[in-house]
DNA sequence: CGGAGATCCATGACGCGTCAACTAGAGATA
DNA sequence: TATCTCTAGTTGACGCGTCATGGATCTCCG
């Protein structure tokens, strides 16, 4: 009866705004990725690693310099691109100057599917969210997630 | 040259909101998980069900009411169940009214893992994000995500 | 040179999630 | 009652992601 809590658990209001805030991530990453899927056959996975690739001149990376672009373990990027070349969205390259290393590289058909997916996406997130709001939320929601992110990543 | 841009790209501030956004998620739900995981063992959809599971007072409920309480689609639940019941967290029930269904019901073994887990949980949603904000930024995280949410829950 | 250790990538096992197909029982109707 | 349809839950295939392991090659140092 005593002792304060030991546990601090959240006030009603904090709890609402906690389930807000983890409902909003479950239906908008769903809401994007079934958008992408539908429209363009791409999964969020491809959608990030295509627009990386496009990101580079070349149109290849190596597989480690890929990984650390994006933040993506190696592995998961070894699975994921397997998956993709089977659907000819890249190719995989030897390295000459690396018997160890591959590169990555995006097929004329890869081009093609993330010029046409990108503008549909950047339409998605502006009407679902961007427009959603007013400028002065929208980037008060940047500014509180940098903060966030900030703070798990300074965490042990 | 004319014609306005057919396709709204997000300015550079817009892209760095979205960014930060996007990256809290990923950054915020692989932490939590993580912590979930080593803390206590369990998923995040091992803990999910059995929140709910233990939200209601007799520890029972049927498959078509849990997907519903948690928004799961039914596959999902049951692919879930079963591999929470060859870990003992949960059991599966005839349901004498309806030969088609069943219950799933908490185990004394899943009681005892969510309730070690749940204070644990609180205290990592308290350390990263919480108290990581002032309680009107909190509280205005909570308003934007309410109502962006709604807004993805009312397009087409 | 030659061996130790590090680096690069692949793979297999497994959990998670979706979709489509399926089974079995319940309910309605003639 | 016979059948038709709807509902509850299961299952299999497959994509995604992590972890642990493995094999090839590079690097460095004696």
């Amino acid at each position: 009866m005593n002792d304060a809590e030991p546990v601090p658990w959240l006030s009603d209001d904090e709890q609402r705004s906690w389930r807000a805030f983890v409902r909003l991530h479950l239906k908008l990453s769903a809401r994007l990725a079934a958008d992408l899927q539908s429209h363009s056959g791409l999964s969020a996975a491809d959608f990030e690693v295509l627009v990386a690739l496009t990101d580079v001149p070349e149109g290849r990376v190596r597989f480690q310099d890929l990984a650390k672009e994006i933040d993506w373990e190696q592995s998961r990027l070894s699975h994921q691109i397997r998956r993709m070349i089977k659907r000819d969205l890249v190719t995989r390259e030897e390295c000459a100057e690396d018997g160890r290393g591959a590169y990555v590289a995006i097929s004329a058909h890869g081009r093609a599917v993330i010029e046409a997916a990108a503008p549909k996406h950047v339409v998605a997130v502006r009407r679902l969210v961007v427009d959603a709001l007013t400028p002065e939320e929208f980037a008060e929601l940047g500014r509180l997630s940098a903060k966030l992110t900030d703070r798990i990543e300074r965490e042990p």
